[in-house]
Formats: C-alpha cells, sequence, structure tokens
DNA sequence: CTGAAAGCGCTAACAC
DNA sequence: GTGTTAGCGCTTTCAG
C-alpha cells in the first residue's frame, strides 16, 4: 500500500497530482483549473484540461470538503410522502439546487418517525451540508437542535432557531383565500372547509385563508371537516356533509380529498356542481380528466423553491449582506367544472 | 488561523481529538466508539460518550470519508417527476437507503437533460458515493460512463457497464400480463393496450407483458396506441379508441392515462365498463374515488427496492462474495369497477 | 500568473 | 484493550 510505489496494486484513480504531473504543473495550479479561479493562463489551463480528460481524473470532494470547509452540498429534510404535492416540491427543489451548483442530500421523516425532524436534521449535519431546507414540515413541538448552518423553511415558519433563517411562503394562505372567494363570489351563502390534518404547517394556512376570506365578507365560518389528505379521509367527510341540506360548497385543502369527497357526494345523491360545488389545492393535472373536472388551485413551488433556495444560498455565501427581497408567490386558480352558482332557493 | 492557539477564533466545532483530551484517552478509541467497533472497554466508551455530549461533537464526514476511503453514501438518478410510481420508488428507496445505514443523494434527469444519465452518474461519482441506484431509467441509446461503484438498476436491464451490476426487477412485465390476463378471463376477445412512452423501459416491459399474455391464447394484439403516462395524452387515445366498435377492453400502462381515456369514452358515449373495461398501472389510491374506481395492478416497490437495495449493498460490503439470492416481487390486481365481461353481442 | 508548504479531521496498520 | 504513526487528496496561505 506504500503511495510512493504502487498505489494500491489496482488501477487507482488519478489525483490532481497525477493531473499536474502530466501537466507540467503544480498541483495547485491543477486546483484552480477546475474551481475557475482567474489567473490560470488560457494556455494552461486547456493543458490541465487535456490531462485530466486523459487521465479520466475526477476530482475527490472529501478531499476538497475536508480542505475547504465547504461540501457544496445542500440538506433536505421533507416528509416522505408520494402525494402530487410533496413530490412536485422535491423536484423543483433538486432542478433548483443543481442548477446552484450544489449537491442536494434528502432525508424522509415519515410521520411518527423516531427523532423526526431534529433527528433528520443532526445526520444531515453529520453527513455534512452547507445549508439545510425543511420542506412543509408538520408542528413537533418544540424542535431543539443545535444547527451552524442557515436553514430554509419551505411553507412553514421556521420550526427551530438557527444561525441564519430564512423562510420562503407558497403562499397557501392566500391560494385558499382565493379558493374560497372564486366560491362565495359565485353566490353560495358560505364555504365548509375540509381540513388537512392540524399539525401541517400547510394545512393551518389553508384553513386560516379560508376563514380570512369568509370574514371579510362578514360570514360566519361553519364548523371544519378534518381530513388527513387521503382521498378516503375526504370519503369520509363527503358521507358526513351530504347529509347537511345547508352545504353548497366545499374547499377542500388538497386534490386528493376533493375527488373522495365528490366521490361520497355523488354517491349520495347529491350533484357536484349543481347542488353542491367544490374545490381542491394542489393542480394534479390528472384532476382535469375526471368527472366532474376539478376545480383547484395551483401551487407555485418551482417560483416558490427558487426564490426561497436563492436565499438560502446567499446566506451561504455571502453571509451577512442583504438577501434578496421576498416576492409575492403567484396565484393561480384552475377553473374547470365543479364549481358553479349555488342551486336556486326555492 | 493558527490551529494551535485559538481555532480560528469563532467557537470551532469540536473535533475528535477535544473529546479524547476531555475523556482521557486517544483519538483513535474515541474513533472506536464511534464505529462501534469492539474492544473498548464499557467504562471507557461511556468517558468517551459522556464527553462527546457534553462538547456537542458529531463527526465529520469529509474526513471520515477522505481517511476510509468510503463515503458511506449512496446516489440515485431518477427521471424527476412527481408521478405516483416515480415519487413512491423514491419514498422507499430513501427509507431503505437509510436503514442500512447509508445516506442518499439524489440527482434527477429530466427527461431531455444534456448529459442524460451519464452526466448524472458522473455528477454522483464526484461528490462521491460508495454505490449508485438508477431509477427507471430510458434509453438515451449507448451511455458510456467510467463507473468504478457498484450499480443497481431499478426496473431496468443494465444500461451500461460497472464494475458490479445489480438488477431489480419491479415485475412489469409480469403485473402487465396479470392484468391483460383479467381482462381475458372477464371474456374478451382482446384487449388493446394504451403504452407508454417506449424510450422507458418500464412502457416497454408493459407492453411485452400485455403482449405475452394475448399469445399464450393465441390471439393477436390489436395495434397499439401509444401515450406519454399523462392523462392527456389517455384522454388522445381515447378519442382515438372510442369510434371503435372492436375494441371492449384495454390496458393502459399506467393509472392517469387510464383515467384520461375513461374520460373520453364516457364523453364519447361509451360506457365503463358495461361497453368497455379499462385497467390501470400503479394503483394511486385516491383513483379508487373516481367514477368508475379503478382496476389496476399495484407495483410492488417496496419489496423491489428493499431487494436490490439489499443487493447493491451486498456488493458494496462483501464484494466477491455470492449476493442474496433474488426472488420475484408479488402481483397485486387491485380489482375495482372498471372492468367487466365484454358487451353481449348480437 | 504560478508554486511550496502546511494542514483540514479522520481512520489504517501496527505496536504495545 | 489501547495508543502511535502516517497518510487520505485537496485547498489555503504566502512567496515568488
Amino acid at each position: 500500500m506504500n503511495r510512493g510505489t504502487v498505489r494500491g496494486g489496482a488501477a487507482a484513480l488519478p489525483r490532481s497530482e497525477d493531473v499536474a504531473l502530466l501537466a507540467g504543473v503544480s498541483r495547485k495550479t491543477v486546483s484552480r483549473v477546475f474551481n475557475d479561479e482567474p489567473y490560470v493562463s488560457a494556455e494552461v489551463r486547456q493543458r490541465v484540461l487535456g490531462a485530466a480528460e486523459k487521465l479520466g481524473y475526477r476530482r475527490n470532494n472529501a478531499a476538497r470538503a475536508l480542505a475547504s470547509g465547504r461540501t457544496r452540498s445542500i440538506g433536505v429534510v421533507t416528509l416522505g410522502t408520494a402525494g402530487y404535492g410533496p413530490a412536485s416540491l422535491l423536484v423543483s427543489l433538486e432542478r433548483a439546487v443543481r442548477d446552484a451548483g450544489y449537491a442536494l442530500r434528502v432525508i424522509n421523516t415519515l410521520e411518527g418517525d423516531p427523532g423526526g425532524i431534529a433527528g433528520a436534521v443532526t445526520s444531515l449535519l453529520e453527513q455534512g451540508v452547507d445549508g439545510i431546507a425543511i420542506s412543509e414540515p408538520v408542528d413537533e413541538g418544540e424542535v431543539s437542535v443545535n444547527v451552524d448552518v442557515p436553514v430554509l423553511f419551505l411553507g412553514a415558519p421556521p420550526v427551530f432557531t438557527a444561525p441564519k433563517v430564512v423562510a420562503a411562503s407558497v403562499g397557501s394562505d392566500i391560494l385558499a383565500q382565493a379558493a374560497t372567494d372564486h366560491l362565495l363570489g359565485l353566490g353560495h351563502d358560505t364555504v365548509h372547509h375540509l381540513a388537512g390534518p392540524q399539525r401541517w404547517y400547510a394545512a393551518r394556512d389553508r384553513l386560516q385563508g379560508w376563514r380570512t376570506a369568509l370574514e371579510q365578507r362578514g360570514r360566519v365560518a361553519p364548523p371544519v371537516v378534518q381530513g388527513d389528505w387521503s382521498a378516503a379521509s375526504g370519503y369520509a367527510a363527503g358521507r358526513e356533509l351530504a347529509g347537511d341540506p345547508s352545504v353548497t360548497a366545499v374547499f377542500a385543502a388538497g386534490d386528493d380529498m376533493a375527488i373522495g369527497l365528490i366521490h361520497a357526494l355523488v354517491e349520495a345523491g347529491r350533484r357536484v356542481p349543481d347542488d353542491i360545488s367544490v374545490v381542491g389545492f394542489d393542480d394534479n393535472p390528472v384532476f382535469a380528466y375526471v368527472s366532474p373536472p376539478l376545480t383547484t388551485v395551483r401551487q407555485p413551488f418551482d417560483a416558490a423553491v427558487r426564490e426561497g433556495l436563492s436565499r438560502l444560498i446567499h446566506a451561504i455565501e455571502k453571509p451577512g449582506s442583504e438577501p434578496p427581497a421576498a416576492t409575492a408567490p403567484p396565484v393561480e386558480l384552475v377553473i374547470r367544472s365543479s364549481t358553479g352558482p349555488p342551486p336556486a332557493r326555492h
């Protein structure tokens, strides 16, 4: 195993020194080239690149991280679900992270995981990340972790303290308000709400938006029906609501729940939208093809992620200086056929 | 910045040496404790753990990786889509990877990404991973990368060579065959197929399974209709198929496409399942709540991932020795109401 | 514009 | 059971 002689017997991977030797420069110059540092003549740069190519050189990230103290990777903790919303968010995130030149490390905290968010964060920190994104967390009470990197909270208020916290909203509240307004604008006296599990901040925001819309028009909010995001829970809620003649409009906090809800309603003989209007939340494109096509509200994940991440990276790379200003995410109501005016009163 | 004096001014993170000093042992002993190596007395182990706890010590993975040559992380390249299938697969994978004591690095290759799979793999290698999982790749022609770690191909044949290749099937072909058989068993003369994009191996497998089922009963396979996984493409296919009185049963390669298909069929006045039966693929639970509830086939992601991963990790940790045997993934047909016997002939 | 020296924090191999 | 000695492959600092 003597490094100086054969380097491990098997074809060992080339190191920057091998490249330097071949190119006839110093190791540091190789490093300069690979880090796009200035002050390397074009000629030398070419020579180095050529040598690296020839050798099949790939730089060693562990060594880089160790020497520089930066890992160039950011960690994300998500609630591992295959739902359309969370999955879209993750895809957007990966994209944005990679575009920014970072690598992504993912940890799921299935609901009820021991350790939960704190455990996931600790694990990320141990692996080594320059920043952390917490995606749509649930409320786990007091979370205490000793974090030493900037943290981005996506779609939630900060749930623990960190040296530098940046929060990005996807605007759930505004979106929920828009959905409710749409129904109210159609002439419904009131709008019922099929809420998501209240441990999720996203669910709370939507509930709040719904309540705000109602209050702005001076309506009193009817009792909230609780779901768990699943279509099954929406179905259960629908069976409950179907018997109540006062419900003519329902805002569901998720598309899947809306679908389950509609199914129960129709099964009970209530027509959608003629008797009851329903609006969902997420805009999973498949629901344009069910009957009736679902009116819903689109979550601006891409915009929210891009903005939140750019601020996170700013905090990583230029600590101290002012972060870019936050912009309000767009609200996009997708009106299809599950909503309409309330039934005529006799 | 002199390490010997103040360690960087700001409160630097504790290193293993700090723990060793506090516990009155050597650095190596700290290392032993944290790696669960034997030959450390319980008493010393306690002392070390106590000191680490007091200092808030977290081991530095970059240094560990550099010194040991192992990163304890595995990389996954996926086709970043928020679809139910791929998302479920990713969740299963993260779970299994973490349970095995590894960290997960994710790279999405949106279809049409420059570099594609090769680029993603290179990037993963540069970041440093002990193994790579390729999740449901598309055919990109010849992929050439110089890989030096074991690779797991999930739901596809190996698309490039690696020192150690392990393939795990999710059994798409068998599943597709079961779906087709179900329809044939119901009395349909033949079954049409709404296929996924043929660049995807998953789509090819399903098509193959469908064809096999037909051949086994001596039926000739009708022309295939092409979709792109989206409900919209299913809808387009449905408009095409609705006019053809010979179609009484369709097997769609994905749930979303099946939904779009049904929508078009119903819109054209064909009843499902009375006139035409439809079966999907994936088993997204929400489709139990549309009309008609979708008959579909469940992908055994969890089983396939767990098995594939255990073989990948075997290849990483015990190269040379025989890998655990492969077991066939379970096939689970979820019969709901979108399928039934063919319409009576006059 | 380029190079030399000195580590980053840990584990490997071996001695005790 | 435990400690010692050398690096892992890169970046940093500072000289030229």
